[in-house]
DNA sequence: TGCATTTGCCTAACACCTTTAGGCAAATCG
DNA sequence: CGATTTGCCTAAAGGTGTTAGGCAAATGCA
């Protein structure tokens, strides 16, 4: 019998293009080996199980989102950065539906500690450089733009948005005025 | 045989509870019967399906959430007000974290429609006439804190603050603090 | 090249969840 | 108080997750 060539990696991938299809929800071991015409039990010789599966494409979608990120802030600062990394998010999230909620999986505290969910905030932190912000206000500040970048994404990927006038893309465009405006003029404690 | 006195308003009150202690995804028409102390099969004379249940717990807590903000933002105005429905979402996040996965359920259009989902953005909207804003920025300002307070809340909730520093307390005091300057001297577009 | 070992996928089996069909007894109504 | 409705039950089928053990293909070594 002809062996179908499975791995960790090659199952990680296929699961994650399956989330984009169908939900990340809907990722389960029996439909991935559906996908590679393979029984159910030969795909626990490559992955441990499910939230195993699940743990990998989390971890991918991370690193995927990490790549973008980096990539856009290069050479970039102030307004300009801050677009370049909020549309890193947004596009992703349109793009890849399914990776963007594994994105939000769960980890447990040391797999979440070696993946490229610091990388994340080191960006973030990164792009801060170009706003006058010192300790802790920077620190506030990170946990801001990830709030606003998560909800606006996810609100917007649910279709809370999508019903009413004006457009998602004008009050994405005027969110993103008002959030450098803000950084420019960080307000002291109330 | 003794009945249980199961109606589809017991059940989903029963699973709203289930999911504040177990988390939404593992509410189960399964483990529902078990805390009924009944048989599988005679959940589904009141409810429809798995599915039907969770959009009724969905239901629920949208509702709950839409009440408290009412009665919170009675008799406030500016940024009391803007404080107010805040800690509503985040209160109710914390106290029940369960239901607040829950609200998030996607629905479809039409139960949508008639959900409670109008009368948080109705609210949310009427918090800004204590700010000079006119339409369409009173909309996208409706969309960004509504996107502040979801992302701001479903990051707290899986733990992305809880191991670093300053406390999230104070991120979320000033994070308040720049909506309201934010809101108070709103940006033209740039 | 030929044999031993490892590796990869398979069958079998069990547990749990969802859902439908049909039955009996309790509650309700005339 | 008998007829009807209602509520929970048993039974059964189909799907997903997971483990155990087996056979054959691939690989490694003499």
């Amino acid at each position: 019998m002809a062996r179908a060539g499975l791995n960790a990696e090659r199952l990680t991938r296929a699961g994650a293009e399956l989330a984009d299809e169908v939900g990340f929800a809907q990722v389960t071991v029996s439909a991935l080996a559906r996908r590679f015409d393979v029984k159910v039990a030969s795909l626990y010789s490559h992955v441990q199980n499910s939230h195993d599966l699940k743990t990998r494409i989390a971890l991918l979608a991370l690193e995927e989102l990490a790549d973008r990120a980096a990539e856009a802030l290069a050479g970039r600062a102030g307004k300009d950065a801050l677009t370049a990394l909020a549309n890193v998010y947004r596009d992703y999230a349109r793009e890849h539906p399914g990776r963007y909620e594994a994105a939000r999986f769960p980890l447990d505290p040391q797999t979440a500690a070696d993946s490229a969910g610091g990388r994340h905030s080191r960006l973030t932190r990164a792009l801060l450089r170009g706003y006058d912000l010192e300790e802790p206000d920077r620190t506030h500040a990170v946990r801001l733009l990830g709030s606003v970048f998560h909800g606006y994404v996810s609100l917007e990927l649910s279709g809370a948005f999508s019903h009413s006038e004006p457009d998602s893309d004008e009050s994405w465009a005027r969110t993103l005025d008002a959030l450098d405006a803000l950084l420019r003029g960080w307000p002291p404690a109330a």
